[in-house]
DNA sequence: CCTAACATCGTATGGTGTACGGAATTGTTG
DNA sequence: CAACAATTCCGTACACCATACGATGTTAGG
């Protein structure tokens, strides 16, 4: 599904993501595109939205843009280059204000701005996150996320990875958030319903009485599940470890 | 490509999940089975691990083992499933020894036992989470995560939204060394390559110098992933951010 | 005007998951 | 023992997918 060949056509790909800061060599001399690159990335994040990253096909995004499938090809090199840029677009959706206030907040702007980015676009937890591409709205991030914490008396590699573990929460945990808001767009089921079927038969094969912890603790987390709102307390309690962490690092 | 249509064939997952509790009922009517579920099982992760999870296909699986193609589907409903029960195998892999030590080296166990799960199958890496299967190891090692830290004085919420932060980061930590391993599986080359022949063009196009923070830790960062065995080093950097947190929420 | 460059797109290739139905094999029953 | 029913195996088929290739038409520069 997924490769790369001889030749790697990576410069072209960099020319696509950083198209506005660059202005991409448009050969003069053939027809004119019938529509733009923006277009194109545009409408296939719209279809990602409302159908899912499996769903998005070159073909259907060719239709929604009223060309022939192999169209697309003009626009852009292939469908993994072309999530790499519907990942930079959406990284662009929001700016990235003045930070203020203490470490506190500034850490909790910067996994807050990631998990409503998930939320806003739950495709990007299914994105294959192997070597990304680098544009320049995630860049432009990058840089905001590590001003949060410049200058606080981590060091440069601290730094980074800070943000890696303050990042990668905010993924793991709008991830089970977005799971557990049920209605998953794959899956005609929603988690209420997959509990319902499934807790009795469950029930029976675990109750030979050997997850003592797990029957306590998962009726607890349950209950707080389905009463709803239950994930943005988890993000609060992760994020809050974290911080404290971190704090109590630059205590040392 | 994900589907789970109207009659719900979910009691046969469990029923496969925990087949050697309960014992699937194979009905005795028919010829013998010339595989059984472990050596599907078994083929594809090898599969799996060998190729990608992009490489599992059905089909493939089939041919490993002397089948057909659709023979696969009298032993497991789909290709879902099939990983759902590849998952909670490769969880039986190792054993949960006894806990020892204070709440840091618990932790730390439980956080390195995936890290090493993850580089050991760096597919688990790729799959979809949505609604995960519960099979018999995944539910020991549950069990097993959550014995590490009963009885230190957290509630029942506070030690299941431990374990989701734990097991998240060392997902997380565990994708970003296995990435910067290069020699990814399923794109032709490492990523020293990949940096070698887009470093000059990534230079040209941030000369702007609209990121004076991410180029000075970006070289830091660089410089020390490029020394390698530095991904372990950033893994026990945050590990050591998400005990202290929790440590400093035990002292309030 | 002519030609080189370019966009568009029909066709084709090789892949995928899996529905369907037939053939072969086996244990159970009459 | 014969008939039946259950079950496995698997060939074929369908609907998709990404994308390689080449034909066709469009445009601007020389």
């Amino acid at each position: 599904m997924d490769d790369a060949q001889s030749p790697p056509p990576v410069d072209r790909t960099l020319e696509l993501l950083w198209r506005h800061q660059v202005g991409h060599p448009q050969g003069s001399r053939g027809p004119k595109q019938r529509v733009s690159v923006d277009e194109v990335v545009g409408a296939a994040i719209s279809l990602a939205d409302s159908e899912g990253l499996a769903a998005l096909s070159m073909r259907k995004v060719a239709q929604r843009l009223g060309l022939g499938a192999m169209s697309i090809y003009t626009y852009v090199p292939g469908r993994s280059e072309l999530v790499g840029l519907m990942i930079d677009e959406v990284a662009g959706e929001v700016d990235h204000p003045e930070h203020a206030g203490g470490l506190r907040d500034r850490m909790t702007a910067v996994a807050r701005q990631l998990w409503d980015e998930y939320h806003r676009h739950s495709w990007l937890l299914h994105v294959q996150k192997a070597r990304p591409w680098i544009g320049p709205n995630v860049s432009k991030r990058y840089e905001w996320q590590l001003e949060a914490i410049d200058g606080v008396g981590l060091d440069d590699l601290e730094m980074d990875h800070t943000i890696a573990v303050l990042t990668g929460f905010a993924e793991s945990s709008a991830r089970s958030s977005i799971e557990a808001a049920g209605a998953r767009v794959d899956s005609g089921m929603t988690d209420l319903q997959w509990w319902e079927i499934n807790a009795p038969v469950l029930g029976r094969l675990m109750a030979g009485g050997d997850y003592p912890i797990s029957n306590r603790v998962g009726q607890a987390a349950g209950q707080a599940y389905e009463s709803m709102g239950d994930s943005a307390r988890s993000f609060e309690f992760g994020l809050a470890r974290i911080i404290d962490g971190t704090e109590a690092l630059l205590r040392r």
